[in-house]
DNA sequence: AATAATGATTACAAAATTATAACTATTATC
DNA sequence: GATAATAGTTATAATTTTGTAATCATTATT
């Protein structure tokens, strides 16, 4: 048990060290070949891989507090990339998701991230880049079981 | 090739795809148990691990632009939390390393910040433990190695 | 039917981040 | 020694993100 604690510490230590990293790599990358905000990307990024979200569940897979999320919705659909669509059975749920355009401008934005990317671990063997892959898919999965667990609000104004 | 390329590909969507939920599950959980603004405490981060950084190795560590870092290390010198250190070689660079008082600070904020991953994971086996330390690790090892190849300015202002 | 709860929006303010240009001090180059 | 380059700072503005309160429409509860 003690040593499951000094994992688990572990773990926690090595995925903070790694987000400034990875921020640098995708966000930095990123801003100046595209005009929408970094959470306005994580949003499509939501959509992309959930295909419908309410304006509630957005805020709840990126933290952001709902009248911002609002904000980011409105930006993305003056930009043609989202829209609008009401439940008929409770008229107070707005869903959102991907229209074709945002579908192919979120392909092209992933492009363009793995793009940058590939240069950068090309200096790796195959091997290596093999368990990358792996290491980076099971990390993935466990995370996204975690956070359906934690669904409920979890900032102000939520 | 194009398998290897893909695999690329993958381990970029599968990391991008990590970062909104790492920085909802230790950014946010933070937000209200310190006065430290994320960058801050990223800052706090890399001295931690490199023990000693000048203003720009900060700067391109963390992509912030070089007059934002003197912002930071400001801050953090009015908390006490870190130094300033000149290089008797060329007066022109300012190192910055942590104090006493900011080593024991970060140590609490990362006691913090697992105490609560703690318990997001305790769901989890002892297996699936174990398999996200490994991967973890490997992934923050081999992000380590290729962010040291990518030193150069990388932001503007820098 | 009145009341409470929920999902979303509006309006506003504050904090954090990003971007630029100009500047000082110091070192490197020619 | 003049010029260029580098490390860092100052000053300023714009953008992005976060926080809070009040409001509207709709649904659930009693």
């Amino acid at each position: 048990m003690e040593k499951q604690n000094n994992e688990i510490d572990s773990v926690a230590e090595n995925l903070a060290h790694i987000v400034p990293i990875l921020k640098r790599i995708f966000i930095k990358g990123l801003r100046t070949k595209t005009n929408l905000s970094p959470q306005t990307l994580y949003t499509l990024g939501a959509l992309s891989y959930h295909s419908k979200l309410t304006m509630s569940g957005i805020g709840n897979h990126l933290s952001v507090p709902k009248p911002h999320v609002t904000a980011l919705v409105d930006k993305l659909i003056s930009e043609g990339l989202v829209e609008r669509l009401s439940d008929e059975r409770d008229r107070r749920i707005i869903y959102i998701q991907l229209t074709d355009k945002g579908k192919e401008t979120f392909k092209e934005i992933k492009r363009m991230m793995t793009e940058a990317f590939r240069s950068d671990l090309s200096m790796f063997d195959e091997a290596k880049i093999h368990k990358m892959y792996e290491c980076s898919l099971y990390i993935r999965d466990t995370l996204d079981e975690m956070a359906k667990s934690l669904q409920a609000g979890c900032c102000s104004g939520n």
